[in-house]
DNA sequence: AGCACGCCGACT
DNA sequence: GTCGGCGTGCTC
């Protein structure tokens, strides 16, 4: 009789153990009995700390199934998934369930099931196509089997339902269920390398010092501005490694995978590729996660979670546009998808890239320091010519829509030159707030305690932290006036202040609520690149990985809000944004400027980001917080509670703050204090911001502390989360 | 997180 | 007399 260790999908941070007749190894499922239920657990390896000693092994259950003849997990993911329950202090059964696609969450099996695939009867290989010239959907779907077979799936796709059917009643064509074969390094039979560019300086030094790192671990920071040509750098570095049969792992921001990036990698090597992203089905997630596990894929391609996805034969790990957050998941297992690039590649001793035009401050401090190696890409490719950066003065301007007189002349010139306009708002709807005009007070979600925005083209009111909408109210809700004005301004009122002020100029805006879908935003892309129109209104949104060749203007109508957030890092936000948006616009014929409108333009961040661009800033700002004493130079937890009780939420957190006081006097705290967005879906949010300049003693406060913040009267009453290295504070 | 057990209120 | 409200406690 065995003992196994075994890890359950309960939020409790601890092992189970179990008995068996036989030894098991590490990595393989097994269903359970756990208390009234039976769940799927996963076996480790680690001696269970907890665990009942030999004596009262009466207590122990058996394990009823056991579900996979061989570990789903090898080694080097199970030491990841060790890891990162112990450096997050997270419950060790759900950080290996969130790193398993959810089918085999479920316990479905992790086999290759047989897929139906559709190939020609004997009547029909002795059919001739010409027999269905009347039919034109069947004659080519017809003629595609007589190539190869298809999978049913996919020829319901290309061909429709009722031609596949219609073949299949006349007897020419069968489904069969066939076992896909696992072929590893399938890969190597079909590559060959497209036509490619040749690199030039720069790019020649960084592929070469790539090249010196195969099979080793080593990070390395790919600093490069935007159109520098960072994705062939990435082409030219993994080819040779995928010759050599290794697998790639690249991971991209949620809205950067397009599929023009897949179908760059695609078209260079004439292979498949993987790709993982949110919207897949759980079927097609697992289907990926086969093939990448048996070494059938030589790239694969995903957001954050694509970190988990199992590799036959590692070779490298991409991180593109690396100082993205969402590579931060920001609930659950609030894992960072960089800092678990970096800790997988070191056990697979592969090397690590990290590429973009604006580094993440713990990166390029990381780079600085020497540990990861620097390299830069300076010249936009082509001879396209940098964004001229300049900061406008809109102290004491009059505002229209926001914008300042002097602003709309430069826009006037641009658009007259036949050029398009950017203008980028940091804010959807049509205005911030509603407020009264007589009395002062503003409108607001009383579930939030936040101001309305309005939303004019709907006639309403939407509160942006819940989601709730209301009407348009006709008098204040304090005073009665009926005197309501909007105060700020949103996308929405610039659109409409722009149509005003432009008669003549068409005019599109971008933001989540008109580009609702990816579909939507492609076409609107599409439309902007034919020049439709002349005049650009959005967020976000347009400084994510697409191009805009006609705008020679960048406009950014508010900037002193990040100027004087409460979060830190709210500088280099504002600093990247601007940077990725001006190396969006232009190109080598059209060189463009960009005009950052503020109320404040002798502050050094905004003077340094505009005279020096974003690496002297980064390299400013580092400086600025290791004086501060901010991350990275510190490391830091926050506690964060959350409850319809805002007395007993700050309860907890101060409780919280006792127990750690009482372990180590040394740690830094601050707080409790309200979140940045207080009160949200009708619970009020606190956070307790714990630091100290070495990360061991801050993690040994809070691997001792847990069990007393468990045992905290309100601990049952309230939600509360532990965040390691936060990134949002909101 | 689930799920059972348990102890008080308004109903056929 | 019961059905069901959700507070408390446990899960190898």
């Amino acid at each position: 009789m065995a003992y196994i260790c075994v890890a359950v999908p309960v939020p409790l941070r601890q092992l189970f153990t179990y008995t068996h007749h036989c030894d098991l190894a590490a990595g393989v499922r097994v269903r359970v009995p756990f208390g009234p239920r039976k769940l799927v657990g996963i076996v480790v390896d680690e001696p269970n700390k907890d665990a009942p000693e030999i004596e009262n092994a009466d207590k122990l259950k058996a394990i009823e199934t056991v579900l996979d003849e061989a570990p789903i997990i090898d080694a080097v993911l199970l030491k990841m998934a060790q890891w990162l329950w112990q450096y997050y202090h997270h419950a060790p059964g759900e950080v290996l369930h969130t790193m398993l696609p959810v089918l085999l969450r479920k316990g479905e099996t992790a086999q290759v099931l047989p897929e139906e695939r559709i190939r020609l009867t004997e009547t029909g290989e002795r059919t001739s196509s010409d027999e269905l010239t009347r039919a034109p959907k069947q004659k080519a779907f017809f003629e595609a089997l007589q190539k190869s077979s298809l999978s049913a799936q996919q020829s319901r796709k290309l061909f429709g339902s009722p031609a596949v059917k219609s073949i299949i009643d006349k007897s020419l064509a069968e489904v069969v269920d066939v076992v896909p074969e696992v072929r590893e390094q399938e890969w190597l039979s079909t590559i060959s390398i497209d036509e490619k560019p040749i690199p030039d300086t720069e790019q020649s030094v960084a592929i070469a010092a790539l090249n010196q790192q195969h099979g080793k671990f080593a990070v390395s920071l790919l600093e490069g501005v935007t159109g520098s040509g960072k994705t062939e750098v990435y082409l030219q570095a993994i080819e040779p490694l995928l010759q050599a049969g290794k697998q790639i792992l690249i991971l991209v921001p949620e809205i950067g995978l397009t599929p023009q990036t897949v179908s760059r990698f695609e078209k260079r090597f004439s292979i498949d590729v993987g790709v993982l992203h949110s919207q897949l089905s759980d079927k097609a997630r697992l289907r990926v996660w086969q093939r990448a596990k048996s070494g059938e894929l030589g790239i694969v391609i995903g957001t954050r979670s694509a970190i988990f996805t199992p590799l036959a034969n590692p070779g490298m790990i991409i991180v593109d546009e690396e100082h993205d957050e969402s590579f931060k998941q920001q609930d659950g297992l609030r894992y960072h998808a960089r800092d678990l690039a970096a800790m997988r590649a070191k056990q697979h001793s592969i090397p690590l890239l990290l590429g973009s035009a604006t580094p993440a401050l713990e990166s390029l401090n990381n780079a600085l320091g020497g540990r990861y190696a620097h390299l830069h890409l300076t010249r936009r490719a082509g001879g396209a010519q940098n964004t001229h950066q300049h900061l406008l003065d809109a102290r004491d301007q009059p505002l229209h829509y926001g914008i300042s007189q002097a602003l709309l002349t430069i826009m006037r010139q641009h658009i007259n030159a036949g050029n398009q306009v950017l203008v980028f708002v940091n804010r959807r709807g049509y205005a911030p707030a509603l407020l009264c005009h007589h009395c002062g007070e503003t409108v607001t979600c009383k579930r939030c305690d936040r101001p309305y925005t309005v939303h004019k083209s709907h006639n309403r009111l939407q509160c942006h932290h819940c989601a709730g909408t209301r009407a348009m109210p006709r008098q204040c809700e304090a005073c009665h006036s009926s005197s309501l004005v909007t105060a700020g301004t949103g996308t929405e009122q610039v659109e409409d202040g722009l149509a005003s002020l432009f008669p003549d100029v068409k005019q599109v805006r971008i933001d989540s609520d008109t580009v609702r879908g990816k579909d939507k935003l492609h076409q609107t892309l599409g439309a902007i690149n034919r020049q439709e129109y002349q005049l650009l209104v959005g967020t976000q949104i347009l400084s994510k990985g697409h191009h805009f060749p006609h705008v020679t203007l960048v406009a950014v109508l508010d900037c002193d809000g990040a100027l004087f957030s409460a979060d830190f890092r709210a500088p280099e936000k504002l600093a990247q944004l601007v940077t990725q948006l001006a190396g969006r616009a232009g190109r080598a014929s059209k060189p463009g400027e960009m005009w950052l409108q503020t109320h404040n333009p002798h502050h050094p961040l905004l003077q340094d980001l505009v005279n020096n661009g974003y690496g002297h800033f980064a390299r400013h700002a580092l400086i600025e917080r290791k004086a501060a004493g901010l991350p990275p130079y510190i490391s830091q937890f926050v506690v964060r509670c959350e409850a319809a009780d805002s007395a007993l939420a700050f309860a907890f957190l101060s409780g919280s703050r006792n127990v750690f006081a009482a372990s180590n006097n040394d740690i830094e705290m601050s707080g409790p204090f309200p979140s940045l967005i207080e009160k949200r879906q009708g619970r009020f949010r606190f956070m307790l911001i714990c630091s100290h300049n070495k990360r061991a003693p801050l993690h040994g406060v809070l691997r001792q502390s847990l069990p007393f913040l468990q045992a905290l009267p309100q601990a049952t009453k309230v939600r509360w989360s532990v965040d390691i290295d936060p990134t949002d504070f909101s």
